[in-house]
DNA sequence: CTGAAAGCGCTAACAT
DNA sequence: ATGTTAGCGCTTTCAG
């Protein structure tokens, strides 16, 4: 915070005015004079007056400042969402203040107690894997009964009761199997996960099989799971040699569809032949380069602006409606 | 902000203390008996107590709060600067709120003021291309003056008189074109740039051609800027095409190292003998996963902890010490 | 050991 | 059209 600035009280000293008059005059109050004003704008620009939104915040009892939590900004899904959201809030004239959990569960609590703590007036969230996987919400409901408007996004934990915003995780992964097959002609699917415990992996491994069952008749299905991505990769590479019919991998997160990409570029760098299909869910830029992918665009960014669209309704309109899941649809490119 | 929350006041009335006991209980105070502490304790966790660090902010007049600014969330090198400085924030108690300028100056300067205006302790900013390009500075020098602690990174205004972390940008490009060339045998080579108008994009250059001169004798050195992505390809492709003796392209930015990927991977499927040294400055990623690649390592997340610690240095010495430019030395991958 | 009181900078209801 | 005043929730002297 600032040493010592200029500040209404000081001003209103030099120019024999009330702090009440200065600080119409700054706001442009229709109750004061024009000429009065004037002098004083004239005045708190040569002495290089900045408010103290902080104060004025205080005083008013809200920030017009909304608070992100997400748990990994590598993942290019999160910088796209935190875009949406930043754009949507910028136009509605509210400040995003962005924070990392870095999957740590401790670290969500903390920094979401701290935002809570009169900073925000809401906070917009993606919880880590820990909180989803073991149930672990006291810190949100805490907050939410203490008043603190929350939006959860992606990550959806049915136990919290707030407005969410997510996708259709099973029909966007049934559909992008359906594609595969249909579209791509192939025949022996590999799908790989490395959040398979996690609520949206679930589904999205669902999608996949109900997809394969759908064509049961000719196309076979198998999936991969691991806990790491060392682990998802020697795994992969093992299943590929062990049967040279796969033709396509279906990555059902990132780093799957990365690690998928990079093991069928050794193949074919020893094989040139080899043709695998890969599809999956993934932001990262250069997978977006690679024009023989199939990528499922989550449209983080909407996703963003409809998670920050519900935050500012539930901030104008309070309790007054009811919470709800908003949906985002996703493009297959 | 929170609709209404237990207080101090409140408290205090319920346990028939003052005010200022209630607080002292709550911090540890050694002026309160251990019995008042315990019960005041009791107490407040019963009401679910939590303090409004705004209010306690506003008061104490620091916020414990350091602002990023940085212009582009989706280029890694800045997702990692900013986790090197909240690692190092966490770690000495701080917080850390960020904002993307989104390389638009008017939202820099916007979000800046913002932030000064008492939500932050201090300032680290990457300043936007135009900020840079244009000698733009009024906001920034203006919010120095004014007593708030700035530290630049990255892209460096020389105009600006605050700390600074860097990185030898010319030796960075010296050396990894010498070892191009001692290294990997190369004999052609081409640099690509999308930022050869910036300071660092400039000095990344000379270092390349310095280096080609230095081994004038046996190797040739080109010179490849755009100003697009899409026109940066374009000249790539042109000039792999006119001339297939070039065996190295040296990109000078995370765009151009990734275009000079995808240009030569689409050569490659054409002529599976095709080989072409590719080194860059890169935090992509999946470039890193490309073993054959050489990546200058800008030690991103040493920056950001550098930054982080300049400026705890500074708002603790406040005056007390000059402006200091830090540099980070580069690792080759 | 506990309490009273001032005040951070600003806003807004209420005078004048 | 301008001024007075109370107070947001907390910390921190200073008194008792």
């Amino acid at each position: 915070m600032i040493q010592s600035r200029t500040t209404l009280s000081e001003m209103s000293k030099a120019l024999n005015l009330s702090i009440s008059t200065v600080s119409k005059s700054l706001s442009g109050s229709s109750e004061i004079s024009i000429k009065t004003k004037q002098r004083v704008r004239d005045f708190a620009k040569m002495c290089n007056y900045v408010p103290n939104n902080f104060a004025a915040s205080f005083r008013k009892g809200y920030t017009n400042t909304i608070g992100l939590i997400i748990p990994n900004i590598l993942n290019p899904f999160y910088a796209k969402v935190l875009l949406g959201i930043e754009n949507y809030l910028d136009n509605s004239g509210y400040k995003l203040i962005t924070s990392i959990s870095n999957e740590s569960i401790d670290k969500e609590a903390k920094v979401m107690t701290k935002m809570a703590g009169g900073y925000v007036d809401g906070l917009i969230v993606c919880v880590t894997q820990e909180t989803e996987l073991t149930n672990t919400y006291s810190h949100i409901n805490g907050l939410i009964d203490q008043g603190t408007p929350v939006v959860l996004f992606d990550r959806i934990c049915e136990k919290i009761n707030c407005d969410k915003v997510i996708i259709n995780d099973y029909k966007a992964a049934f559909n992008t199997t359906k594609h595969i097959i249909t579209h791509k002609k192939c025949k022996n699917i590999v799908m790989a996960s490395l959040i398979d415990k996690m609520q949206h992996g679930k589904l999205r491994a669902e999608g996949f099989k109900n997809a394969i069952e759908a064509h049961q008749s000719n196309v076979i299905g198998k999936v991969l799971v691991a806990n790491t991505v060392d682990e998802l990769k020697h795994k992969l590479n093992e299943t590929l040699q062990k049967d040279p019919t796969i033709d396509a991998i279906f990555g059902v997160n990132e780093q799957a569809v990365l690690q998928a990409i990079s093991c069928t570029d050794q193949l074919k760098s020893n094989d040139h032949s080899k043709q695998i299909t890969i599809a999956g869910f993934c932001n990262q830029y250069q997978a977006n380069n690679n024009p023989s992918l199939i990528i499922v665009d989550q449209n983080a960014e909407e996703i963003g602006t409809q998670a920050a669209k519900l935050m500012l309704q539930r901030i104008k309109n309070v309790e007054n409606s009811e919470y709800c899941t908003k949906t985002v649809s996703v493009n297959l490119n």
